[in-house]
DNA sequence: GAACTTCTTGACTCATTAGTCATTTTACCT
DNA sequence: AGGTAAAATGACTAATGAGTCAAGAAGTTC
């Protein structure tokens, strides 16, 4: 029974329904059905809850696109549609969570909330960023705020749609349209039609390069671990189809909300069976489990 | 000395920066150099500030556009692009109300907001909905929603980045830039390249007005009866600026929940003092009467 | 300038809620 | 069963802030 996890879950739920400066500790601590008390044995303040939240949910959201991105072997568009497809994923199954972070109210200004704001856009748009160069090379790099800023805003509002609505809006259809749609105004910018109207200088407060490390910094291991094993495996001579197989598999299972650790470990013995990968799949195993 | 005029104000700066429930009503008391108690006198309470804020504000922002657009001079690629202009235009000139319409914190649920923001969006894809069959005709219908959600979630993020940074988007480029890019993803719909997503099941929600029985007729004929009233005054010579205030001031009531009758009728008397206004006035009393 | 009306004030009440801590309950060990 | 450590409880404190109202200030009229 993990009720550091039931908190967080319960307080999510009411945070995304009623904001919040509308929720009380006290009505969180009934939703789990503990004392107030005993809440704050887990949570010094409301604020460390708020930003256990966003620590707990962000990464499950969020780590999945990333995950796809290093995948070799799709081709660079249907690529970045299924990172949008995978996200859209996400959203749905953390809905109450994604409906609390649209609200966007919190504490008043957290020194601690507001910077790990800044650092998810200043993700999102490096993550945009790659794959636009992976899509149209360097030449698209006059263009690519106007694109990225287009490209974050509509995929905010379909977000919001499919939070709000009963709409049944399927992740795949919608990563494909989103992509779509992006390559429209790519290509129209390439062939020189239309001008840009953002540049890097307007844009810097959204281009976080190495600021601050610090409660990433486990995110950012992770990340290296995947980067590092999905390298290993596109350099293996033989069995590279079979290991890369394993290796979504285990990237699969770990998106789940709940991934079962059997499974997981049985999928890394797997890997370790190969010598030139037992040392990343090992780094990795240790990052998730 | 309009006192009301300025705690609006006051408020609407206050609560831009801080939020809603971070501001409290003896800040705003202070900012405007009042006390309490006078500030009660004015809004029986904290929710009905905010009410009268969005009552006040709507209408100095929006109202603009729609006269434009009711403009047949322009042809209507341009004249899109200019509404869009002068929408920027009057953002940055309410900056700090934008702040805090874009913060969408209020009071938790009341009726009342709600149903005025649902107004303001009915009214919002009514007008995109006008603007992309004047563009390209009634065959852009199975493809309005997608286009019409692409179009306020870029329009919205283009708002939001005008209001926060000290970017200097000329109103006029970021008009024509919008325009722009909704006609390159039409002209892809039209052309059978892209498939839509959305439908009218799915947007019922957004859709306001158009079903309720002849609701939107009338609406078009108050827009007539508004945009000649605002003609007229804007050709006074003299007295324009206090026939101005007087509009502005019956535009805000009749706006109200429950407009005071016979406040209209005297607002409306003053207007038809003026022989020039006179028919425009009787015109519009009747529409609103 | 007195009598009267209207406006303005800020100290007060009352409700809410974050956070504390002495006390009780449960879990575990021998 | 008895003893001890750990966990859970909820009554309590303190702060905040919406809304009230009696008393005082300012304005108006004759």
């Amino acid at each position: 029974m993990d009720k550091r996890k039931a908190i967080l879950e319960a307080a999510v739920e009411l945070i995304g329904a009623k904001g919040y400066t509308h929720t009380s500790m006290q009505q969180i601590a009934d939703s789990v059905g503990i004392s107030k008390g005993s809440l704050y044995s887990f949570f010094p303040s409301k604020e460390d809850l708020i930003i256990s939240i966003y620590e707990h949910y962000q990464q499950l959201v969020f780590e999945r696109a990333f995950v796809i991105g290093l995948d070799g072997d799709l081709p660079p568009y249907e690529r970045f549609a299924k990172q949008f497809q995978v996200q859209f994923e996400g959203i749905l199954e953390y809905k109450s969570y994604m409906k609390m972070h649209m609200r966007g109210e919190t504490a008043q200004s957290s020194e601690k909330l507001e910077s790990m704001g800044h650092r998810m856009r200043g993700r999102l748009f490096s993550w945009l960023e790659r794959n636009l160069i992976d899509l149209y090379g360097e030449n698209i790099s006059p263009y690519k705020w106007d694109l990225m800023w287009m490209t974050q805003s509509i995929y905010t509002s379909y977000t919001g749609l499919m939070i709000s609505s009963e709409s049944n809006l399927s992740p795949k259809e919608l990563g494909q349209h989103i992509v779509r749609q992006i390559d429209i105004l790519a290509n129209d910018f390439l062939s020189g039609n239309s001008r840009p109207l953002l540049d890097d200088d307007m844009m810097r407060p959204f281009s976080v390069g190495m600021d601050r490390e610090g409660a990433f910094m486990s995110f950012e291991k992770r990340e290296e671990a995947w980067k590092a094993i999905y390298e290993r495996v596109n350099t293996l001579e033989e069995e590279k189809q079979y290991n890369l197989e394993v290796t979504n598999r285990i990237s699969e299972e770990s998106r789940k909300s709940n991934p079962d650790e059997l499974v997981m470990r049985g999928l890394f013995q797997l890997l370790k069976e190969n010598q030139k990968l037992k040392t990343a799949a090992e780094a990795l195993e240790e990052q998730l489990l």
